[in-house]
DNA sequence: GTCTATAAGGAGATAGAC
DNA sequence: GTCTATCTCCTTATAGAC
């Protein structure tokens, strides 16, 4: 009993430690993107050596995959607890103010593969690919049902907006209202809601804005 | 009179192979982005040595920088250039298509600085923050006469609206679609003209897309 | 001004002691 | 499992012949 409670300890710390570091893969990821990412500062910021970090994962692709993959499952379980009661325009709204949250607290968008190479290195990984998919069919379906109520734009065909949608979640627009205005973060999460669904033109529109 | 024309035809070839390395950096920086773009990879592409590119560009950060520059010397033109009888939020769309068309056909979003490293670099450019400032000073003379006209929304900051137009120029979405859609490059900007202006939610609009 | 050849340094990945 | 020290490859940048 006493070598069994000693292998789980040591499993707790390694599972711990393999936390820390896709704690830290995700922070770098989302400061410095994949390139200048450096396996050097993972290792660093964590704590340990670099060779124990190959210990965990045996590469730094196989890093940055976990780091997404665990982001996506967060995006799974907000998805799913979404109050029922709210509309499907309404839930949109809320998935867009958590991701920009989450971004804006200093976090990865949660759908960027921005780059070529860093989309083409996780469309290889199946683990990613199949939780991507997973959100992109529950997406899918509130977007069917926005449509029917009216509540989304039923000429613009599924695709267009829900990549609008994703894009929307790493707009870099606020990166720079963040650096270069004086509007706090909730402001900024406002405005990008409403601009987002609402659009830039036209008379001035009264939107409720993502709930904390 | 010799002498004179034969140091004017080596100006001349020096100017066209200065063209030809900058559209080489152009269509690479597009498809690789900043790191991923190497000096041999340009210099292979104009068909010289890398000791020539250095000739001509002291440094990568340079030559990257020569690049925006004329990129955003090309927004310049074309905004100088819209139909004075255009409504301001008619010129915005016009502008937004041509950006979009730029990048459609393998080209670089005008305004892109997407990764915090090559941000820094152009802001510490001097030559093209210049240009940079002067395009943000036309347009947002536009976004001020359309919000005085009424065809643009009063409720949000100029700051927000010019900075959500700059970040439609280099949308992800636009990638996304063409990747993974069936539709056309035109359909796709029209698609992204109405969706940013006019906003996913509501009932379906009717938008005259900018034209060629 | 252009080339061949090479320096200098960084980053991913690993060997081997403990 | 973790560390120190090292390998290897790639990329920016340059020296020196022509």
């Amino acid at each position: 009993m006493r070598i069994l409670d000693k292998i789980s300890f040591k499993e707790q710390t390694f599972k711990l430690r393999e936390d820390a570091i896709l704690d830290a893969a995700h922070r770098l990821l989302a400061q410095k993107g994949f390139d200048l990412m450096t396996m050097d500062e993972v290792a660093a910021d964590v704590g340990i050596a670099k060779p124990s970090l190959y210990k965990h994962f045996v590469s730094k692709e196989q890093l940055v995959g976990a780091a997404m993959i665990r982001l996506i499952e967060g995006a799974l379980d907000f998805v799913d607890q979404l109050p029922p009661a709210e509309s499907p325009l309404a839930k949109m709204k809320l998935v867009l103010g958590w991701a920009l949250r989450v971004r804006l607290g200093g976090g990865l968008p949660y759908l960027p593969a921005t780059s070529p190479q860093v989309r083409e290195m996780l469309t290889k990984n199946m683990g990613y690919v199949t939780k991507v998919l997973k959100l992109n069919d529950l997406l899918s379906d509130i977007v069917a049902l926005g449509k029917k109520a009216g509540e989304l734009r039923s000429d613009l065909p599924d695709e267009v907006i829900l990549f609008s949608f994703y894009a929307r979640s790493c707009d870099p627009a606020v990166d720079y209202l963040r650096l270069y205005s004086a509007l706090d973060n909730e402001t900024i999460i406002a405005h990008m809601i409403t601009g987002c669904f609402d659009g830039l033109a036209g008379a001035p529109k009264v939107t409720v804005a993502g709930s904390r």
